[in-house]
DNA sequence: CGGGACTTTGAAACCCTTCAATGCCAGTGG
DNA sequence: CCACTGGCATTGAAGGGTTTCAAAGTCCCG
């Protein structure tokens, strides 16, 4: 849904669209500032709300039988979550940086207001789209073969989404753990498939969170990176 | 957001809620018959029609640029879809079996029609969490770890979607190669995974589309089916 | 009765997971 | 101030699962 578009600049983050959604939906938000890992809503808890994230950063994330986590979405500012069919939610949301702040709003009265304000509804549609959006982004990365396609199209994305890059640089929000857990790899997978991207001269490495792009054209046009050729 | 439960008997399908979208709608409603692999709605073309499909089964997919396919939705009668954040779609979306029959709403009027009627604007909210519930359920089965896991819970989705079946009975709707490009592993590994669940007991093939669930507990309860211990 | 698409099976190479160990860093308490 | 602890990150080695290439078998439809 969102063209994942090379160079394009994506820079208009959720924020400065919905700005009517914002506008009404501010009357009956509730912020709250969050610890570094602190649950936002849980799974089986009744799914009474919406959210937005402000600042800061959120897993959205399922626990398997075995006690893998799987997570299905990575919230940045401005995107909208809490979306549930049934009565409770069948995931979680924690927040994964310490200045995170989260916008709740109570999923009746969010609803009564878009019962009389059709351009809010609009606009909750389109929030709805985006979510649609980044779990395509998502499904399509964790598709690839290789785990070097895998993280590199994981860097590619957060180049995109993230708002705060500043030409090339990206800072992670997030951990090897929670990377791993993003792309249904293992964490030694992670963490070697970068300093492999690293050895290739793709990236470059300023301690563990701060990634400089280097030669994006490889990092995206490769669809297999690393394959070398059977014969 | 769907609670994958177990024995749980969803058959409640899309078409039977939203019976008041679906009303609604229907003054506006465009209904096409669909050969086999015809396209419904294709990449880079406008994207001015959401659609729900009547009956058949369709699929949603991504073209990457060395040819691979993936799926990355599987449309089911009831199921909506054609949504987009862009004026394009960013997918592709074909009829997978002959008597496949799609209802179309040109969104502008679509979305009119719900500026004055708060009730179906609800339930397109709804509609779109189904497809974002539908999206999780996919992310949550390619993540896994094993193809025997894969094509394991990929049976089992099958069978909590599909309202035809009879039982454990299920119909597959889908090629191997379509299951292959779904499930974002080769089609000889759908195939051997297919003889390994049959091999083991869990399932019964009659034929190449119809499975029987023979053990179902094994085949949910199982994180890592075919796991060995290690010592 | 042939095509042609789909399915299955085999063998080799490759990639990832798992287990194990080490290194790094910040926060903490002695 | 410094050892200590726990979380995070990296690296190595072995084993196993998947991909790839190849070939044969199956089935349906023209």
């Amino acid at each position: 849904m969102r063209s994942n578009g090379s160079m394009c600049a994506p820079l208009e983050t959720s924020s400065s669209r919905h700005s009517h959604a914002l506008k009404s939906l501010a009357a009956i938000a509730v912020s709250t500032p969050c610890r570094r890992g602190q649950e936002i809503c849980g799974q089986g808890r009744p799914a009474e709300a919406w959210y937005r994230l402000v600042s800061g950063a959120a897993r959205r994330f399922v626990l398997r039988s075995d006690g893998r986590r799987q997570i299905v979405d990575l919230l940045l500012p401005g995107d909208f979550f809490g979306f549930a069919l049934d009565a409770e939610f069948d995931y979680t949301v924690e927040a994964i940086v310490a200045d995170t702040v989260v916008a709740a709003y109570q999923r009746k009265r969010a609803e009564d207001l878009a019962d009389h304000d059709p351009q809010l509804a609009r606009e909750l549609r389109e929030i709805a789209f985006e979510a649609l959006a980044r779990m395509q982004s998502q499904l399509l990365i964790i598709g690839r073969i290789t785990a070097l396609e895998k993280v590199g199209s994981f860097i590619l994305e957060m180049s995109n989404r993230l708002s705060d890059r500043e030409g090339d640089r990206v800072l992670l929000p997030v951990s090897r753990y929670d990377i791993a857990d993003y792309l249904a790899v293992s964490v030694e997978t992670v963490s070697r498939a970068l300093t492999d991207l690293k050895h290739r001269g793709l990236i470059r490495l300023s301690g563990t969170r701060n990634v400089k792009i280097v030669n994006r054209g490889a990092l995206e046009e490769s669809d297999r990176i690393g394959q070398v050729a059977h014969f």
